[in-house]
DNA sequence: TTAAGTGCAAAGGCTTTGCAGCATA
DNA sequence: TATGCTGCAAAGCCTTTGCACTTAA
C-alpha cells in the first residue's frame, strides 16, 4: 500500500494516511505498551508491504503531536501508548513480564518539593519500579 | 599492554589486571557518571591499545561485584558510578549537561507505601529528573 | 507543479560475541 | 597444562537517513 491518504480526516494539520491510521489504531488497541517491532509486526500481518521506517516515522510524529507518550521502562527497544489525561506510572514484573500502571499522588507532590528544595525547574519527571507484582508473589507463596 | 595481572590485588576473587585497575580509577575520578565511550577515550589516552570491549566486558563485571551501578538517564548509551552507600536520585540538566546528584528521604516511603498499597514486590527504583538546573535557572533570568 | 509520505536499503550508534593469542596458576 | 583475560574484528540490535517513487493539494 503506497501513501493512501484520506482527505477526510487529519491529525493537527498532517494527513491521516492509511498507514498512520492503522498504527495510531494499533497502539490504542494494545492497550498496554507496545514497542516498534512489535507494531511493526502487527501492522504487516494487514499491510505486508509496510516498512519500520514508516513505524519509527509514525511514533516519532505522534511523539511530537502529543499523541502518544514514550516511555523507556530500561528495556533495549522503547515503548510507547496512547497518551492518557490521567498521570501514571508503570511497574515493570519480572515474572510475567506484564506492565502494569498504577496511580499515586505522592510523586507530583514529591517532584514539586524537590524542584523548590533544589531551585531545578523540571521538565520531565521518569519513575518506574521494578519486581515482582502482586499475583506473581501469590503464586510464589502458594508455591511452597 | 596485554593482560598484565597484579598478583596483590584481586576484586572478590577475579584478577584485578592493569586494564580493570585503570577502568575503576577513570569511573572513580569521574566524580558522577560516565558512559562506556568516554571511559574507553580515557583510557586509551593511557594505554593505546586496550579494546573497546574491554571496556564493556569490564564494566558488567564490576556491576555483577556491585562496584558499579549502571544508570540509563534517558541516553542512548548508559551511564555508569560507583556504588554508593547512600541512596540518592539524578537530574540532568538540559542546558548545561551536567548531572546533579541529590538526596531526598520521601522517595523511600514514596516506595514503600506503593508496594504495601499495590501489593508489589519492587526490586529496582527508577527516578530521575530532567529540566534546568539552580545554575542554569539563575542565568537565564539574569540574561534578561 | 510542489510539498510531503512511503518503501527499500543502507548506514549509524551502542553493545555483545567469536576467536586466537597470551598471562597466570 | 588449564583457565581466563585481552585485542581485534565481526555481528547484533534498535533506530535513523538517503533516495527514488507516488500521492494529494
Amino acid at each position: 500500500m503506497r501513501n493512501i491518504r484520506n482527505p477526510d480526516k487529519a491529525i493537527a494539520g498532517y494527513p491521516l494516511t492509511a498507514q498512520r491510521q492503522r498504527l495510531l489504531e494499533l497502539i490504542r488497541n494494545a492497550g498496554g505498551h507496545i514497542d516498534a517491532k512489535e507494531l511493526y509486526r502487527r501492522a504487516s500481518s494487514a499491510d505486508t508491504s509496510i516498512s519500520l521506517a514508516t513505524v519509527y516515522r509514525s511514533l516519532r510524529l505522534f511523539q511530537e503531536l502529543g499523541l502518544v507518550d514514550e516511555q523507556r521502562l530500561g528495556w533495549s527497544s522503547h515503548h510507547y501508548e496512547i497518551r492518557s489525561h490521567a498521570e501514571h506510572q508503570h511497574f515493570v514484573c519480572h515474572e510475567c513480564g506484564r506492565v502494569i500502571e498504577f496511580q499515586t499522588p505522592l510523586i507530583g507532590k514529591l517532584v514539586r518539593s524537590i524542584q523548590q528544595e533544589q531551585g531545578f525547574n523540571v521538565t520531565r519527571t521518569e519513575f518506574y519500579l521494578e519486581g515482582q507484582c502482586r499475583q506473581c508473589c501469590k503464586d510464589k507463596r502458594e508455591d511452597i
